[in-house]
DNA sequence: GCTCATATCGTAACGATTACTATTTAAGGG
DNA sequence: CCCTTAAATAGTAATCGTTACGATATGAGC
C-alpha cells in the first residue's frame, strides 16, 4: 500500500476527513522525508501545490498527524518544533545521529534499544512504549575539515 | 569536594564571577536535583533566599550554566525549557524514564549506551560526544491504578 | 578611590504558537 | 436536490516564553 493511501485509511479510521489541504501537507512531508521540517518550512513548501493554504491549518494538521502517530513532534533546541515522519513498520521512534561540526542529521531506523527495554522491564518494572534517542558527535569525515556549516545556529 | 565548591572552580576557570545571585540560583538547583525545573520555577524558588533577584538574571545564569555543561537544557514538550543538573562523574548525559500514566520521571545515571557508541564508531565512523535518551512507558505499579496525574498536561 | 569590564535589573520587543470568529465545506436525512 | 449540522479552514488577534536593550550597580586590579 502506498504511503498516502495508508495515511488516508488512518484518517478514516479516526473519523477525520482527508481534505485537499491535509493531503497537500502530507505530500510535502512525504516528498521531504529526509528533512525535519518546521511549521514555517512546511508552510512555504505547501504553497507550491496549494497557494491559498493558511498557516493555522498547517499548525492544526501537523498537530493532528502527531496525534495519529504519523509524525513525531520534536524539539532539537533551535526554537521551533520540527516534524518527523514515523516509520509504520517500527513500533518505536527511530534514532538520530547529529554532527555538531557540520550539522548533518542522519537516522537509524532499526531499534537498537530492544535489549535495554528488556532490562528496564526486569530491573525497574518499567514497560517501554516509545523512546527518543539522539546521539551527538562528529563524523570521521568532519573531524579535521572545515565543514559547510560551522555551528552557525546557536542552541535555543 | 562539595558541589558548590566544584562549580565555583568551573566559574573561575572560565573567568566568570560567582556572584551572590548566581550562587543562589545554583543552590536552588542543588537543593532540587530530583526536579527538572523551568526558569519560572527556579525564579519562584530563588526568591526565598534572594528576594530581589530578577527574572532576566535567571535566564542568563541558566544559559551560562548550560554553556559550562553544569546543567543540560532540555525540552520535554510542555512548552518550557527545563534545566537538569549533569553529573560530573559521567561524560555523557544521563537517561530518563517517563511514565505517561502518572507523569513520574526517573533517572538512570549509568551510561547504558557505551556498546552502541562503539557500534556507531565502527559502522558509521561517528564519534559520540553526548546523547539524549528518554524512555516513555509505564511503571508496573501504574498500569491498572488511577495515578495522581492523569495526562493533565497536554504535550506542546 | 578610580577605571573599566562584567553583571544585574526592569522592561520592551520578538516570535512561535494558540485561540477566536467568521466563513466554507461536505456528509447525511428528508 | 435542498436543508441541517458538524467539521474544517482562513485570517488575525492574543498569548506567553524568551531575548534584547539601556541604565545602573558591582568589584577586581591599579
Ligand atoms: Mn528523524
Ligand atoms: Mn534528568
Ligand atoms: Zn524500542
Ligand atoms: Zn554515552
Amino acid at each position: 500500500m502506498n504511503p498516502i493511501e495508508n495515511i488516508s485509511q488512518q484518517f478514516a479510521a479516526h473519523k477525520y476527513k482527508l481534505t485537499r489541504q491535509r493531503e497537500a501537507i502530507v505530500q510535502v512531508l512525504l516528498d521531504n522525508e529526509k528533512e525535519h521540517l518546521s511549521v514555517e518550512e512546511v508552510y512555504m513548501l505547501v504553497k507550491n501545490s496549494y497557494p491559498h493554504l493558511g498557516l493555522a491549518t498547517v499548525y492544526r494538521t501537523l498537530e493532528l498527524l502527531s496525534e495519529l502517530h504519523i509524525v513525531e513532534k520534536m524539539n532539537f533546541g533551535d526554537g521551533v518544533a520540527r516534524y518527523d515522519l514515523r516509520d509504520d513498520t517500527h513500533a518505536h521512534m527511530h534514532h538520530h545521529m547529529i554532527c555538531h561540526v557540520c550539522g548533518r542529521l542522519e537516522e537509524i531506523k532499526d531499534d537498537w534499544l530492544l535489549d535495554l527495554e528488556k532490562r528496564l522491564e526486569r530491573e525497574y518494572g518499567f514497560t517501554v512504549t516509545d523512546h527518543r534517542l539522539d546521539f551527538k558527535g562528529t563524523y570521521g569525515t568532519c573531524k579535521h575539515t572545515g565543514c559547510k556549516r560551522d555551528k552557525e545556529k546557536k542552541a535555543v
